[in-house]
DNA sequence: TCCCCGATTAACT
DNA sequence: GTTAATCGGGGAG
Protein backbone atom coordinates (compact mmCIF):
# COMPACT_ATOMS: atom_id res chain seq x y z
CA UNK A 1 0.00 0.00 0.00
CA UNK A 2 1.32 3.33 -0.90
CA UNK A 3 0.50 6.88 0.76
CA UNK A 4 0.66 10.00 -0.49
CA UNK A 5 2.62 12.61 1.28
CA UNK A 6 0.51 14.92 2.90
CA UNK A 7 0.19 18.27 2.30
CA UNK A 8 2.36 19.43 5.49
CA UNK A 9 5.35 17.80 3.98
CA UNK A 10 4.87 20.93 1.14
CA UNK A 11 4.02 23.54 3.79
CA UNK A 12 7.86 24.42 4.88
CA UNK A 13 10.49 26.49 2.88
CA UNK A 14 11.84 25.28 -0.72
CA UNK A 15 15.36 24.52 1.53
CA UNK A 16 13.82 22.66 3.64
CA UNK A 17 11.50 20.32 1.26
CA UNK A 18 13.84 20.19 -1.44
CA UNK A 19 16.15 17.84 0.45
CA UNK A 20 13.08 15.75 1.57
CA UNK A 21 11.64 15.00 -1.29
CA UNK A 22 14.45 12.82 -2.19
CA UNK A 23 14.20 9.28 -2.18
CA UNK A 24 10.35 9.77 -2.60
CA UNK A 25 7.78 8.65 -5.60
CA UNK A 26 6.71 10.85 -8.47
CA UNK A 27 3.78 9.27 -10.12
CA UNK A 28 1.91 9.97 -12.90
CA UNK A 29 -1.19 8.58 -14.39
CA UNK A 30 -1.84 8.87 -17.67
CA UNK A 31 -5.10 9.22 -19.80
CA UNK A 32 -5.36 6.06 -20.42
CA UNK A 33 -4.83 4.82 -17.07
CA UNK A 34 -1.15 3.61 -17.32
CA UNK A 35 0.64 4.83 -14.34
CA UNK A 36 4.34 5.95 -14.46
CA UNK A 37 6.88 5.85 -11.07
CA UNK A 38 10.07 7.29 -10.84
CA UNK A 39 12.03 7.79 -7.40
CA UNK A 40 13.22 11.33 -7.19
CA UNK A 41 17.27 11.74 -6.81
CA UNK A 42 17.16 15.50 -7.66
CA UNK A 43 15.90 18.59 -6.43
CA UNK A 44 16.35 22.32 -6.70
CA UNK A 45 15.04 24.80 -4.29
CA UNK A 46 13.72 28.54 -5.58
CA UNK A 47 12.53 30.56 -3.07
CA UNK A 48 10.66 34.38 -2.18
CA UNK A 49 13.42 36.98 -2.96
CA UNK A 50 15.86 34.75 -4.52
CA UNK A 51 17.33 36.23 -7.71
CA UNK A 52 17.35 32.86 -10.13
CA UNK A 53 13.31 32.21 -9.21
CA UNK A 54 10.96 33.01 -11.60
CA UNK A 55 8.99 34.66 -9.03
CA UNK A 56 11.60 36.92 -8.17
CA UNK A 57 9.89 40.48 -9.91
CA UNK A 58 6.83 39.41 -8.63
CA UNK A 59 2.99 37.98 -9.44
CA UNK A 60 2.76 37.20 -13.13
CA UNK A 61 0.14 34.91 -14.87
CA UNK A 62 2.79 32.59 -15.88
CA UNK A 63 3.67 32.22 -11.99
CA UNK A 64 0.61 32.67 -10.38
CA UNK A 65 0.60 28.77 -9.23
CA UNK A 66 4.01 29.84 -7.00
CA UNK A 67 1.78 32.00 -4.93
CA UNK A 68 -0.92 29.91 -4.11
CA UNK A 69 -0.87 27.14 -1.58
CA UNK A 70 1.96 23.84 -0.80
CA UNK A 71 1.26 20.71 -2.61
CA UNK A 72 0.65 22.16 -5.84
CA UNK A 73 2.53 21.93 -9.34
CA UNK A 74 3.20 24.57 -11.29
CA UNK A 75 5.02 24.00 -14.77
CA UNK A 76 6.66 26.49 -17.35
CA UNK A 77 7.59 26.20 -20.46
CA UNK A 78 11.27 27.37 -21.48
CA UNK A 79 13.69 27.16 -24.43
CA UNK A 80 10.93 27.05 -26.87
CA UNK A 81 10.82 23.64 -26.45
CA UNK A 82 10.76 22.38 -22.88
CA UNK A 83 8.60 22.15 -19.86
CA UNK A 84 9.60 21.85 -16.42
CA UNK A 85 7.95 20.65 -13.11
CA UNK A 86 7.60 22.26 -9.75
CA UNK A 87 6.39 21.29 -6.07
CA UNK A 88 5.12 24.55 -4.84
CA UNK A 89 6.20 25.32 -1.37
CA UNK A 90 5.34 27.72 1.75
CA UNK A 91 2.20 29.33 2.80
CA UNK A 92 -0.16 31.20 0.63
CA UNK A 93 1.01 34.32 -0.70
CA UNK A 94 4.50 33.60 -0.57
CA UNK A 95 6.41 32.02 -3.85
CA UNK A 96 8.58 29.51 -3.17
CA UNK A 97 9.09 26.34 -5.25
CA UNK A 98 10.90 22.92 -5.58
CA UNK A 99 11.89 22.22 -9.09
CA UNK A 100 12.35 18.69 -9.76
CA UNK A 101 15.25 18.00 -11.76
CA UNK A 102 15.78 14.01 -12.31
CA UNK A 103 14.71 10.72 -11.11
CA UNK A 104 15.17 7.19 -11.30
CA UNK A 105 12.38 5.47 -13.63
CA UNK A 106 10.67 2.59 -11.80
CA UNK A 107 7.07 1.67 -13.68
CA UNK A 108 5.83 2.66 -17.40
CA UNK A 109 9.36 2.88 -18.89
CA UNK A 110 7.72 1.53 -22.18
CA UNK A 111 5.71 4.81 -22.09
CA UNK A 112 8.29 6.89 -21.47
CA UNK A 113 10.20 5.17 -23.97
CA UNK A 114 7.86 6.54 -26.42
CA UNK A 115 7.05 10.08 -25.18
CA UNK A 116 11.30 10.30 -24.87
CA UNK A 117 12.67 8.57 -28.29
CA UNK A 118 14.57 6.25 -27.06
CA UNK A 119 15.43 2.81 -24.66
CA UNK A 120 18.18 4.41 -22.72
CA UNK A 121 16.73 4.07 -19.33
CA UNK A 122 19.50 6.29 -18.46
CA UNK A 123 18.18 8.63 -20.07
CA UNK A 124 14.18 9.18 -19.59
CA UNK A 125 14.13 10.96 -16.50
CA UNK A 126 17.58 12.80 -16.07
CA UNK A 127 17.12 16.23 -16.21
CA UNK A 128 14.07 18.40 -15.72
CA UNK A 129 12.25 18.43 -19.60
CA UNK A 130 13.28 14.99 -19.58
CA UNK A 131 11.77 14.29 -16.72
CA UNK A 132 8.51 16.34 -17.70
CA UNK A 133 8.09 15.05 -21.50
CA UNK A 134 9.08 11.40 -19.88
CA UNK A 135 5.79 12.01 -17.78
CA UNK A 136 3.91 13.42 -20.39
CA UNK A 137 3.65 17.35 -18.05
CA UNK A 138 3.33 20.43 -19.75
CA UNK A 139 1.63 23.19 -18.93
CA UNK A 140 -2.01 21.64 -18.95
CA UNK A 141 -0.63 20.19 -15.71
CA UNK A 142 0.02 23.57 -14.38
CA UNK A 143 -1.57 24.09 -10.87
CA UNK A 144 -2.77 20.50 -10.50
CA UNK A 145 -3.24 19.49 -6.78
CA UNK A 146 -0.36 16.86 -6.22
CA UNK A 147 -2.44 16.13 -2.49
CA UNK A 148 -5.72 15.12 -3.62
CA UNK A 149 -5.66 14.75 -7.69
CA UNK A 150 -5.64 12.28 -9.55
CA UNK A 151 -3.19 12.94 -12.41
CA UNK A 152 -0.03 13.29 -10.58
CA UNK A 153 1.38 13.10 -7.07
CA UNK A 154 4.11 12.38 -4.74
CA UNK A 155 4.26 8.79 -2.80
CA UNK A 156 5.99 8.39 0.76
CA UNK A 157 9.22 5.89 -0.45
CA UNK A 158 11.92 4.75 1.62
CA UNK A 159 13.56 8.43 1.51
CA UNK A 160 17.44 9.15 1.15
CA UNK A 161 19.30 9.21 4.77
CA UNK A 162 21.02 12.46 5.67
CA UNK A 163 24.57 10.84 5.03
CA UNK A 164 23.34 9.78 0.98
CA UNK A 165 22.63 13.74 0.37
CA UNK A 166 24.82 15.68 -1.66
CA UNK A 167 24.27 19.59 -1.98
CA UNK A 168 26.09 22.30 -4.14
CA UNK A 169 25.13 25.21 -6.70
CA UNK A 170 22.07 25.22 -8.85
CA UNK A 171 22.59 24.22 -12.24
CA UNK A 172 21.73 26.59 -15.84
CA UNK A 173 21.18 30.25 -13.62
CA UNK A 174 23.04 33.32 -13.87
CA UNK A 175 22.48 34.75 -10.75
CA UNK A 176 21.94 33.16 -7.43
CA UNK A 177 24.78 30.92 -8.04
CA UNK A 178 26.26 31.44 -4.56
CA UNK A 179 23.56 29.44 -3.25
CA UNK A 180 23.82 25.46 -2.67
CA UNK A 181 20.42 24.93 -2.79
CA UNK A 182 20.99 22.31 -4.99
CA UNK A 183 20.20 18.55 -3.57
CA UNK A 184 21.44 15.26 -5.33
CA UNK A 185 21.48 11.67 -4.53
CA UNK A 186 24.96 10.09 -6.37
CA UNK A 187 24.32 7.85 -9.04
CA UNK A 188 23.56 7.50 -12.66
CA UNK A 189 20.41 9.00 -12.43
CA UNK A 190 21.00 12.94 -11.75
CA UNK A 191 21.29 15.11 -14.60
CA UNK A 192 24.94 16.74 -14.31
CA UNK A 193 27.43 15.31 -12.43
CA UNK A 194 29.60 17.91 -10.42
CA UNK A 195 33.18 18.24 -9.56
CA UNK A 196 32.35 18.39 -5.98
CA UNK A 197 29.50 19.16 -3.36
CA UNK A 198 30.03 22.22 -1.19
CA UNK A 199 29.61 21.56 2.50
CA UNK A 200 26.31 23.17 4.00
CA UNK A 201 27.67 27.37 4.76
CA UNK A 202 27.77 28.46 8.18
C1' DT B 1 4.95 46.51 -30.26
C1' DC B 2 9.80 45.31 -30.10
C1' DC B 3 13.41 42.63 -28.60
C1' DC B 4 16.33 39.74 -25.81
C1' DC B 5 16.98 35.60 -23.62
C1' DG B 6 15.95 31.54 -20.80
C1' DA B 7 15.57 26.80 -13.96
C1' DT B 8 17.51 22.73 -21.59
C1' DT B 9 18.63 19.23 -24.74
C1' DA B 10 20.72 16.88 -28.60
C1' DA B 11 23.88 16.86 -31.99
C1' DC B 12 27.72 18.38 -33.41
C1' DT B 13 33.49 19.12 -33.66
C1' DG C 1 34.39 21.37 -25.90
C1' DT C 2 30.41 24.34 -28.89
C1' DT C 3 25.94 25.53 -30.76
C1' DA C 4 21.30 25.35 -33.04
C1' DA C 5 16.61 24.68 -32.11
C1' DT C 6 12.38 27.48 -30.98
C1' DC C 7 8.85 30.61 -28.70
C1' DG C 8 6.66 32.70 -24.65
C1' DG C 9 7.57 35.96 -20.90
C1' DG C 10 8.29 40.33 -19.53
C1' DG C 11 11.00 44.61 -19.42
C1' DA C 12 11.88 48.60 -22.30
C1' DG C 13 10.16 52.06 -25.28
Amino acid sequence: MTTRLPRRSFARSATEVAPELLGHILARRLPDGVVLRARIVETEAYDQNDPASHAYRGRTPRVRVMFGPPGHLYVYFTYGMHHCMNVVTGPVGTASAVLLRAAQPLEGMERMSIRRRTDRVRDLCRGPARLAQAFDVDRSLDGADLVRGSEIWIERGPGASAASIRRGPRVGIRVGTDLPWRFWIDGPWVSVSRPAAVLSPR
